[in-house]
RNA sequence: GGGAGUGUAGCUCAGUUGGCAGAGCAACGGACUUUUAAUCCGCAGGUCGUGGGUUCGAGCCCCACCGCUCCCA
């Protein structure tokens, strides 16, 4: 570090601009790769451009030297040569560390060894790199730094930094597709009077003029449905949620939740909607909808997916590690337990019916879906906001969709009977009083609003930092969030 | 909450039975006009996560705490 500070301070004395306010550059690397990358080896062109980034390779050959320019479109060779840049600018390269910010000008060549390179006619500073970036060639490998200092992971490794720039592309295209259907962008409240929409624990925060608590929202989904009250008829929000949960290799406590509802719609519309999407979305970020999953091997995200009720699903899947085979819609409590016990899990914390049938998802069928699946039809007493199936009067128009051993969406033809959803309220009541502090409260302000009357209406919520974790390989939802919660040291 | 692992130079990692703190890369000085993690010569770099204990002597053994990773509830 006090090397390259003195670099700094030595550039200053002699006149030079160790801090330029701006750089004008006239290219990305990659765009000099897609016009020149069939040069033959040893060949030279006219072509003349300003490239800016950051010096991470050098290497010294006498008066010739080579470096490596990398910008957020990838990396290129820089080839200096003293008889091309003159003896003060080979001086200037030459006193560069690796991680400074540069400007570089010159010609597109190829050298003789193949390399495409940009032959270097001018080179300055444009922001010093004082303290030396992690090993070139191992990158940043410590779990702590890589997300605790983002920025140097982005530097060092260059996956991480295609990772987000997948993401970015896929939110971006999500709002496309769902605009080009008639979906309009809101904003709701992340600071809300009473929680709702998610079976979840809040953080609870504290407005000091109004004197008066506030919750951090679980979910958009009331302030959603208000909304197609209100005549918008198609709704969609991307932001943030937050639950006072433990982390996980699929948790984090902030996460970014898509919610959409759409008017006279039902949960088949909205199936037929997502299925359509995420294909759509994997084609348009990724090129195709195969994902290369590093355990699971293929997955294929192109429409028809799998769809199998929730009954039938638990029912062949409650047999895996030596479990009995449990039917939902007859099976007793005691026998869910016994089920549950057999496979080595305790359900001592789940107190209700909804909470051991959600137990057998989790602990049965849930990890073993690879492709993708959408489960069908769930008791109401998991589903306090999703209209009942005219058929089976035990189970609610309700489907989530699973893939690589992940849930990353729920959805559901929506209750408008304003009494239906108060008696649902207090069915919640009921399972709070009985233990289950993930229970709904009720929002007389939400039945009012219905009570005013919501046309038919179908919505969904979907995992975006599950969703990019599919589309990128990834394993831990810890590499798909920039920043993600960690314990900060006192 | 429980279990296992881990923490040593800016980064990636070795460190034997408890006996002088090590390598590669980066940095610094030098050689080199086609390198690809360049190479070669030289030089320098440390509160071994923190605190306590055992010992003539602790990076290593014991205790507590902190961070991180994985598995389990």
């Amino acid at each position: 570090m006090d090397d390259r500070r003195a670099k700094l301070a030595s550039l200053e004395a002699a006149g030079g601009e160790p801090w330029p306010y701006r750089a004008e550059p006239t290219a990305h690397v990659a765009d000099v790769r897609a016009a020149h990358g069939d040069l033959e080896a040893g060949a030279e062109t006219d072509s003349h451009y300003v490239l800016a980034g950051r010096l991470m390779l050098k290497r010294g050959q006498g008066k010739l030297m080579f470096g490596e320019l990398t910008d957020r479109s990838g990396a290129l060779q820089l080839f200096v040569s003293k008889a091309e840049i003159g003896d003060d600018g080979f001086a200037v390269f030459d006193s560069l560390d690796l991680g400074d910010w540069i400007e570089v000008s010159g010609t597109a060549m190829q050298t003789r060894k193949g390399e495409l390179s940009l032959k270097v006619s001018k080179a300055r500073l444009l922001a010093k790199c004082i303290r030396p970036l992690p090993e070139k060639f191992h990158g940043l490998v410590d779990e702590e730094q890589r997300r605790g200092r983002r920025y140097l992971d982005l530097v060092a490794n260059r996956d991480s930094l295609d990772v987000f720039v997948t993401r970015s592309k896929a939110v971006s295209a999500v709002r496309r597709f769902l605009e080009d259907k008639g979906f309009l962008e809101v904003e709701t409240p992340v600071l809300q009077p009473l929680y709702g929409g998610a079976a979840a624990r809040p953080f609870v925060t504290h407005h000091n003029e109004l004197d008066q608590d506030l919750y951090l929202r679980i979910a958009t989904e009331l302030y959603l449905k208000r909304l197609i009250v209100g005549g918008l008829e198609r709704v969609f929000e991307i932001g943030p949620n937050f639950r006072n949960e433990g982390v996980s290799f699929k948790h984090n406590p902030e996460f970014t939740m898509l919610e959409w509802y759409q008017a006279y719609a039902d949960y088949g519309d909205t199936m037929d909607l997502f299925e359509e999407l995420i294909p759509h979305v994997a084609q348009t970020v990724t090129g195709g909808t195969t994902i290369e999953h590093a355990e699971l091997g293929e997955i294929h995200l192109a429409a028809p997916w799998k769809r199998i009720t929730l009954r039938d699903a638990i029912l062949a899947d409650s047999t895996r590690e030596g479990g009995v085979a449990v039917d939902i819609d007859t099976a007793t409590e005691d026998e869910m337990r016994a089920a549950l016990h057999t496979a080595g899990y305790d359900p001592k914390g789940d107190t209700t019916r909804g909470k051991l049938i959600d137990a057998l998802l989790t602990k049965f069928v849930e990890p073993f879906i690879v492709q993708p699946t959408f489960l069908t039809d769930y008791p109401v007493e998991l589903s306090p906001f999703a209209r009942p199936h005219p058929d089976n009067p035990k189970v609610v128009q309700r489907f989530e969709a699973f893939v690589a051993g992940m849930e990353i969406a729920n959805a559901f033809s929506e209750i408008n009977d304003p009494a239906m959803q108060y008696d649902r309220f207090m069915a919640q009541g009921d399972a709070r009083a009985a233990g289950d502090d993930e229970a709904e409260q009720l929002d007389a302000d939400y039945i009012q609003a219905l009570e005013y009357g919501m046309p038919p209406t179908g919505g969904l919520g979907l995992g975006i930092d599950r969703f990019v974790m599919l589309l990128t390989g990834r394993a831990s939802i810890r590499d798909v969030i920039l920043f993600p919660a960690r314990r900060s040291k006192s």
